[in-house]
DNA sequence: ATAAAAAATTAGGTGCGACTAAATTTGATT
DNA sequence: AATCAAATTTAGTCGCACCTAATTTTTTAT
């Protein structure tokens, strides 16, 4: 609801230190400068700017880090970054490999109401081609960390479906057609060694419990935390 | 394959030109200026920069005229806008007029593969919501105006689809399940008053000929030249 | 603890694309 | 053909985001 922050370049530098504050780096004039392919000096000027607009703090020789509205700033750029690789890799046919470029022009964009539609379009994907989380219109995003392949899970163990891996029309067709959805609980009765199929045990939309064998090639999509 | 032009707003210069030379208005300092709302000594300024970049044909006092190259780069970026416009609208279900300002936007990133794709993906729509023609990627588009709604077609008429009005997947998928494609050949035999259903003649895919009934809601999205 | 090295800041400039105000050219009117 | 109004151009600034060079602060090493 804010706004007069808006500028490609000051929502470059909000994007380079909100990726450094993730890998829990400081976010120095000299590690930005070189994310961003500037200068220290320049650097310095523009912490500055973004400190006078309330979107960092900035102490002299301190570095700087993101505000509250700072950060939510960058994780909407990170938002619509990600939504957009998504969108060209599994709407329009791109490698994985192809889409970033593309993608840091696109994420400049502004319409929140395009986001939300693209999001709602493509199925609320929680994961983009690199496997990086997208965050929701709220700004919350699954942590990965927490979450593992299906594939990895044994007898026994009890899961819940936290994210998808790829997003395609008929992908998420198919998963709505065997009943896998956002937070399904389920259980692993039985690990198939001949194929790496999975029999699990889950209760249906009605309450009904069921009994599964999903294949080694779906669970490996299926992103699931553990209980 | 030049590029030395890139800049949002020497692509809007650009555009506006050409806006006014399609509606044969003369590309004025006044007029431009008016258009992009700066002022025309602003644009004399940039009518300078435009023609040393060989863009535009520029005397003093005499306007602008785009050049080759400069013309081109115009068609590009209202082919851009207007397929965004498309996308937004048939898939993701945006009315009409609310997409402009967003596709002003989104025309101007650069990357040829992707409006590619996206025309692709959309099935190579014709005309965009308003109804004016999307250039194609060598720059040509359809002249809308030797083109008629089919339903205006009489008895006896002889034409061709040169385009559709509108892109959803369910509309494309029902032309092509009718054996409707661009360049379609058709003899309107009989137009029923009551309904306004067309019945028409053609040859299908193999060569063989078709009667066949269209209905008045059909007819009025099909775009046809009279022969 | 101090000197040397590294990092950050300040000072002063540059190009782009806008602006205002003043001067010039065009072209419309009588 | 001379005048006057409208349109255009010129001249000179400004803000933004970058730069280099010089200076200051912090960190590291002896």
């Amino acid at each position: 609801m804010n706004s007069p922050h808006k500028s490609k370049s000051r929502q470059d530098y909000l994007k380079a230190i909100l990726s450094l504050d993730l890998k829990q780096v400081k976010a120095s004039t000299s590690s930005i400068s070189e994310k961003l392919n500037t200068k220290p000096a320049s650097v310095t000027g523009m912490f500055k700017v973004l400190s006078d607009l309330g979107l960092i703090e900035y102490k002299p020789y301190q570095g700087a880090v993101l505000t509250q509205s700072g950060r939510e700033e960058a994780i909407s750029l990170m938002r619509k970054h990600r939504l957009w690789e998504t969108f060209m890799v599994e709407n329009l046919g791109f490698g994985w490999d192809e889409v970033h470029e593309v993608a840091e022009q696109l994420e400049h964009v502004e319409s929140k109401l395009l986001v939300d539609r693209l999001y709602a379009y493509m199925g609320y994907p929680s994961f983009d081609p690199h496997g990086d989380p997208i965050p929701d219109s709220d700004g919350n995003m699954i942590d990965r960390r927490k979450l593992v392949q299906s594939h990895t899970l044994k007898e026994g163990d009890v899961a819940s479906i936290q994210g998808v891996l790829g997003s395609s029309d008929k992908f998420l067709k198919h998963l709505r057609d065997l009943g896998i959805r956002l937070g399904l609980v389920f259980k692993v009765k039985k690990v198939f060694e001949l194929d790496g199929n999975l029999l699990v045990e889950f209760n249906d939309d009605k309450g009904r419990p069921k009994e599964h064998s999903w294949s080694r090639k779906l669970v490996e999509k299926l992103l699931a935390e553990k209980k």
